[in-house]
DNA sequence: GCTTTTACCGACCCCGTTGGTAGGATTTCC
DNA sequence: GGAAATCCTACCAACGGGGTCGGTAAAAGC
């Protein structure tokens, strides 16, 4: 699997605030709850989210997460390289000291000269694709896509108070 | 990571069968050193594309493997499903017993009604952007680019008997 | 027919990551 | 002060990745 599971529960949360109000604060146990996602482990997701400056945070009673810019202005890149660090075909495509992906991929030979190996063109052209359809892809359009699909379940955004 | 080793040794060892004359046997243990790869481990990438057709095999002295299909009539998707199983961005794009992709991703709401989860959307998209890279790929353009960069370095497809 | 070379097969094993849980500390509102 | 929330660290079981090991079967050369 390409993804793990804390890209899912993070995409889906971010889609959960995207469709509040922006600016006020919802709580975790309220988006658990609404996505049946474990609470405590939504926790060690959001704070990935809350490092990367995509959600800000209120502490204490009527506290929670909320966006930190407006959904058009967030990319599915940034959210889920936040979530799942650098994203890359190959081990290879890391530079351990800036998480940064870049592809040296050589191996020496027996002259002593370094070369690229193979596969990468492949892993270029792989990445390449991943990353223009995460770019192009922004948080508003995931709301947007959401609302359509409770509208026509009769769902709403998240428990309201009774 | 999104592919593991199995898929880039079994790309290169593709590439290096493809360096290859057609329809002549190379031994695993030529590509193993050629390629600087674990042999035994080896044994194990090369059955899962003979089991999927693209490789052929002789046994015994001699013996070795080769390109079922010229390289130009393969194309990587092909190769990487044969290594890596049928890659999908998340677990649940994959339908148990066929292996084969295909997205049901809801989740059921209380009223019982089946609901498209909100990352749906995000992650046909990626696996379409994937998709698309690995089918527009074949192992001719592979070993092509493969060549170019060892006539640069001056270095043979496969160490020749002496 | 024996040896060598190869493909083929299955069991095993170490280790890091995943997907959590547990328990507490701290902050804020009422 | 108590309830509701974020925050923080430690811990843990299970799984998959990346191999190794040992052995068997077949083909070629002598």
């Amino acid at each position: 699997m390409i993804f793990s599971s804390k890209a899912e529960y993070g995409v889906r949360l971010m889609v959960e605030l995207g469709r509040q109000l922006p600016d006020q604060p919802t709580s975790l146990k309220a988006i658990a709850e609404a996505e049946r996602l474990p609470l405590a482990y939504l926790e060690q997701v959001v704070a990935r989210l809350k490092r990367a400056g995509l959600v800000m945070s209120a502490r204490g009673a009527h506290g929670g997460y909320w966006l930190a810019r407006p959904a058009e202005e967030i990319t599915m890149d940034v959210v889920v390289q936040a979530l799942e660090g650098a994203i890359a075909p190959m081990e290879c495509f890391l530079s351990e000291t800036t998480e940064r992906v870049l592809c040296s991929h050589m191996h020496a030979t027996e002259a002593g000269q370094n070369q690229h190996c193979a596969t990468k063109l492949l892993w270029m052209r792989v990445q390449g694709g991943i990353a223009r359809s995460l770019q192009t892809t922004t948080l508003a359009e995931l709301v947007e896509f959401s609302r359509r699909e409770s509208v026509a379940a009769g769902r709403e955004p998240v428990a309201p108070a009774a």
